[in-house]
DNA sequence: TGAGGTGATTGAATCGTTTTAAGAATGAGA
DNA sequence: TCTCATTCTTAAAACGATTCAATCACCTCA
């Protein structure tokens, strides 16, 4: 049923080991030999067996990389990059989605152990500095993406949540708006926490300008909305004139809000600013200012960071740390 | 550095085909001598190699599936359920993102076909139909998702978009609307295409209502604000009184257009469906209606197909077509 | 003519698991 | 005591590509 390279060896009347070296190692095989096999390659349709392969060279071609969330665009442009980056070095990348869920994000660590990967790549869920412990031990290495390690144990490739809330709030206050409202939650999420402390580090500069925290219950749409909601209910004297969504879900929810009745003007009245920077967001009825991430190139970056580790396993782990992007639209403008 | 069967066996002080029916065949080895090879495996921290495993089974423990972007939901919905569906086969699912890219579907096939998968799950987006033929003579099996086979080669597992646009304009005739506009395009995409022919269909059997084509360059909510601006433009009496959209991101884009001037109200003054149901749709400003693809199900049901058709590479291939299913929501309300 | 060198090619060993035929151990029945 | 079943276990042979020491052919120069 299947081509092997004996059966190539036979058709060009070669050994294995010749047609082995034509395709890993060209230059030491006369160029007369070298046709000859590649047309006998090409005659008989042989596909190398990666299985094999890896089996000798004891390890995989592929790296693995777990994320949080499939459905988050942060995510799958990270994915884009790391693949971008992997394939230039002829690597491929195995994708997993972990969904949020510890024992998915655990049965994945498992089948890239089994396969031999050539590293993983994990923005991780529980707690795993174990596993990765383990993982390295034999032979693969880890690298966290959009998470530092606790300990520093392990690279990571991470962004700057903090300098991206003072982005956003100096934006803000710099287009001259006075009293911000920052919206987003739960605050147990380490990005949420981070932007908001980078708001406040970013008002504590500026004494005639007040900060506030509208808390809602999840990063989506309709808590967006509600938030919005609350904020049209008071009196006009009681609102504030800007508001910092804590991402672009809460941001475009918060704009809906304000927009419907009619009462108020994005931005006239009330400035918005999000951040991830999604697709919807410049194409939201009021194009969204929003603060955004280098997700592709951290992907990129990660791999990178895994190649080396892969080919000295006594490197030093190394944290990088990524400046988040400050993107104006109409939605801060006056 | 890593721990092999012989390790294992060595300190069970068993030979090695013991450790490999303790892991396979449990019931042909005596219950103490599973008890002792377990607790080898556990204390080693063995993993089996699954490349020498695949090597010696012929084909791996896994089935790809390339989908044509991973930024859509519905793809995304549809890798979860092949995953799901997957699991339970104790197989695992390898995610290409071809990003509708001929090369990249290329390369993603012959990364498959030197890891010997078990399966291919495929939405096709060049010509590859000889290259599928290959696989299979070599023993993989291909089963198409999301189109069907043009000669019926191969089996397929897609959703009647026909079908969708007759349920769409039905309920909008139903709910008593007489000029309807269809807003969606380029027309060259074959889901477009047949939601239009739905739509015509619906409208035929119905001598007082009117449809009108209002062609976009694509598929997103720029694009349907356009249109809905174009709508707006109109005298009054020149307005379809509902909107079916070829998809939810340009029904999101005319309700904004619509809703944007205070001038018409969705749905009193237009009602207005889209296609999908994604996760956006329920969370627009006017709740959408939709039309929802079961695409879990997809997912699951070409999974299903293709472990049969590796089981018995002698069965017919057949072509499943899941019918879509009509979502209503406040947008074609009164 | 023969020693030495160079470059191309060979063939056997190897990776780690599964499989299978053969072997050992145990017990039952004659 | 011997034979025949019945369990368990073993050892060796695959799977297919890569590697490396050994060999071969050919050439150069003393």
């Amino acid at each position: 049923m299947s081509v092997s390279v004996k059966d190539v060896a036979a058709r060009a009347g070669v050994s294995v080991g010749t047609v082995s070296n034509v395709m890993n190692w060209p230059d030491k095989v006369s160029s007369a030999t070298v046709e000859r096999v590649q047309r006998a390659i090409d005659d008989l349709g042989f596909v190398r067996n990666d299985a094999a392969r890896q089996l000798r060279a004891g390890r995989s071609h592929a790296i693995g990389l777990v994320i949080l969330d499939i459905g988050n665009p942060f995510f799958t442009d990270l994915a884009r990059g790391a693949e971008d980056r992997a394939s230039k070095a002829g690597l491929s990348i195995i994708l997993g989605n972990s969904d949020e869920r510890a024992e998915r994000e655990s049965s994945y660590l498992d089948l890239f152990e089994e396969q031999r990967m050539h590293g993983v790549l994990i923005s991780p869920f529980g707690e795993i500095t174990a596993r990765l412990r383990r993982l390295r031990e034999r032979g693969i290495p880890a690298v966290l993406v959009d998470r530092t390690s606790a300990d520093a144990s392990f690279s990571s490739v991470s962004v700057d949540d903090v300098a991206g809330g003072v982005l956003a709030v100096d934006h803000l206050i710099d287009s001259g708006r006075r009293r911000i409202a920052f919206v987003g939650g739960p605050s147990e999420i380490r990005q949420v926490s981070d932007r908001l402390e980078g708001a406040r580090s970013a008002v504590s500069a500026h004494p005639e300008v007040m900060l506030e925290v509208i808390e809602t219950r999840a990063l989506s749409v309709i808590e967006g909305r509600a938030a919005g909601n609350a904020i049209l209910a008071r009196p006009p004297e009681d609102r504030p004139d800007a508001v910092f969504a804590a991402n672009d879900l809460i941001a475009m929810g918060v704009l809906q809000a304000l927009n419907m009745q009619g009462a108020l003007h994005v931005p006239r009245d009330i400035a918005l600013i999000g951040y991830d920077d999604i697709d919807f967001a410049s194409a939201a009825v009021v194009p969204l200012s929003s603060i955004r991430q280098p997700s592709a190139m951290i992907g990129a970056t990660a791999v990178e960071i895994l190649l080396e580790e892969a080919a000295d396993p006594q490197l030093a782990p190394r944290q990088i740390v990524f400046q988040p992007e400050l993107v104006v639209r109409e939605s801060t403008g006056r």
